[in-house]
DNA sequence: ACTCTCTTCAAAGAAGTTCTTGAATGGTGC
DNA sequence: GCACCATTCAAGAACTTCTTTGAAGAGAGT
């Protein structure tokens, strides 16, 4: 084999890890799966199509080696093959928002209007959760939750919180986090929450964020879903 | 437009980026971008397609955001967006090189086997520099090391290392650096200096990382093309 | 062994990608 | 204004990807 296509044949391999993410379907499924792992059929709810079609997707993404499987019963669990896995999303991420402007315009199609809501940055979060003057609320699905979440969050996954509104106190701000700065989740919380009369705000980014910045996180045994 | 629809938008704007880097003749543009900015012939030269080819695939990283032009003269000149860009392009290997077994493969076949070449870290670089106890060769092509290179660094692109040999002084230590780890170019370098009797070994990896470091680099304006 | 559930595979049409060839464009410098 | 150059565009053939549909496979539990 020639240089030229010793060459090339590395390249090719190099571009079938980004050919894997080159889909926007497989890149909600890296986004869902940096929470924690999932099996299938809460995956393909997640992404809005069909087992198979998700079935078909996780496989380009176990052959591209950022997803790896773990078979638990008659349930096969997929997660990240790795947290470098993560950094390539957020990198990838990245460089999507700072070069594509009219990425701004989809996300604001998305999450809607952010400038009222102010966000608060990881940094400043740990020092307020120290502090103990603030009440974090995650807004994921109970299953990411359980999968690992802030250390002293509380789960109220989104459509609960209005039922729970009562069980949280009036007199102390509210942060609520969900998935990361292109999760709507918490958006939504932030915005019922204001409209109650509670002081709220959102975490810039999310509980992946968190977790990769090593900061404190904790983790519930499958059997303790919180009620 | 609802929900569904606007976050798949999103996410297919995310998938553009990685659909950018999804072909291994664009990933090679970038590696050579990386080194500094350079002109359509010159792109098509290294990567070994025609300039029509190389044209359409500079337009699609164009179109990802992810490489910029500029004009001088009647020559239009390419470079990489920002520095998140190099960013992302280490992520994607890194994730290639950690999750692909079979990568391993393409690499030896492409660069040989390294065992022996003791490879010398960014760091460990930067302090035998200071303690002045090294020279070090910057074996890619001039127009690279004039776009920016180690400071200190002497030019011998690979193919004038035979020539420049009785220049370099035999009882010191010579590293030789190139593009970056998937680069052949300080290999060569590293082994035919070693056939002629000298110490030499290769940085790990290459003039973007150390950049990238924040490590003393330099440029030469365009007009002190080294001799 | 049988059935159940979850997951993957297969086929096929529509849509997209890659590379080649040859022509067109549009600044530059005379 | 004109010729020249580097670069881009256009068309087309070969190939790959995406999604849907329906069927097949593989363990787990009875």
């Amino acid at each position: 084999m020639g240089k030229r296509e010793a060459k090339d044949a590395l390249f090719d391999a190099f571009a079938e890890v980004a050919k894997s993410l080159a889909n926007g379907r497989r890149a909600e499924l890296i986004d869902v799966l940096a929470q924690g792992e999932r099996h299938v059929e809460e995956l393909a709810e997640e992404i809005g199509h069909s087992v198979a079609n998700t079935s078909f997707h996780l496989r380009a993404l176990a052959a591209a080696g950022l997803v790896v499987t773990r078979r638990d019963k008659n349930r096969i669990f997929y997660r990240l093959a790795s947290d470098r896995v993560i950094e390539l999303w957020t990198a990838l991420r990245d460089v999507a928002s700072a070069h594509h402007a009219e990425l701004e315009e989809l996300v604001e199609a998305y999450v809607g209007r952010r400038d009222q809501l102010d966000e608060v940055s990881r940094i400043e979060l740990a020092e307020r959760i120290a502090a103990g003057d603030v009440i974090v609320i995650d807004v994921r699905p109970a299953a990411e939750y359980v999968a690992g979440h802030i250390a002293g969050a509380r789960s109220i996954p989104v459509e609960r919180l209005t039922k729970e509104l009562r069980s949280l106190p009036a007199d102390v701000e509210v942060v609520a986090y969900c998935r990361g700065p292109y999760c709507v989740l918490a958006d939504e919380a932030v915005r019922l929450l204001r409209r109650r009369g509670r002081t709220a705000r959102r975490l810039a980014d999310g509980y992946p964020e968190w977790r990769h910045a090593r900061l404190p996180i904790q983790t519930l045994a499958t059997s303790e879903v919180p009620s």
